[in-house]
DNA sequence: TATTGTTATACTCTATAACTATA
DNA sequence: TATAGTTATAGAGTATAACAATA
């Protein structure tokens, strides 16, 4: 039983340096454009939801709407996202991805597709399916312990 | 050939969801001891290493000597941490865990194995072993776009 | 009265550069 | 001349609280 404990806790210690490694590829691809985590997260759900207040990308992004001010006075100095006034709420703001913002976006979806490949290409398909069905279980239990400490 | 495309796809966002819920769940229960991510990184270093420099700590945890400077006048004002005078090298300080230090790092141990068990406990061993390769073999492909974009 | 976004303030992670004491 | 650690400064992520404009 000892040796089970050890291949767990081996097991886990996979899942963090994935994290790590993961984290770091991530944070250095983005950067070499000019990116954070953040500000391409920002991008993205820009790009999934079309323009919206920042309100809403707020919630979306699940960070506080003065972060969104200082995200988005990043990203607009950048040339990445406009401001425009709301049409029927005089206190809102719409914010909506530039050109250079669609194209940003764009890009990010092809290295990501690219990415995937590299990481995935000829496993075998039985091991992968296993592998998906297993990481399923984890994530899984991994939410359910998330939510036993804070059910938000 | 598309839909293996988005196989892969669905995967990389198993993995991010994955890094993604791990680092916040981390994060949490650390928090709730007045502990960060680097913080408790540190503690582990200084578990691992026993009495050691701060240079030697800058070189463990990748970061630079400034910031060990803070993050020890950090821990040693929570009591974790004691910095004492080199014997030899009166230019460097030695590190070491206090008393109440050690039991962080106890407790950090005891909480990631019991956090192992609920993650992969009741996984049916052949599962479990194809994951673990196939991941493994994930690992090694992440590593060496790693190190094909940075080679440090 | 409630909501949208901003100003003000603060803590943490992280880095570079300049400096002091010592080797 | 090189090394250990600190002071000074800075950018970024993140938060709370107070506030003005508007609903």
């Amino acid at each position: 039983m000892n040796t089970i404990h050890n291949e767990q806790r081996d097991a886990l210690v996979r899942l963090y340096t994935l994290a790590v490694l993961l984290g770091e590829l991530m944070e250095r691809g983005l950067a070499e454009r000019g990116l954070t985590r953040s500000r391409a997260s920002a991008i993205w759900e820009l790009h999934r939801l079309g323009p919206v207040t920042q309100r809403v990308l707020s919630d979306a992004l699940r960070v506080t709407p003065r972060h969104v001010t200082g995200l988005l006075d990043a990203l607009e100095a950048a040339g990445l996202v406009e401001r425009q006034s709301h049409p029927s709420d005089r206190r809102a703001t719409l914010v909506h991805l530039t050109e250079e913002g669609r194209g940003a976006a764009a890009t990010l979806e092809t290295e990501n597709q690219a990415f995937a490949t590299a990481l995935f290409a000829d496993i075998p398909p039985d091991d992968f399916a296993t592998f998906i069905r297993v990481f399923d279980q984890v994530l899984d239990r991994l939410r359910q312990t998330a939510s036993r400490v804070d059910p938000r």
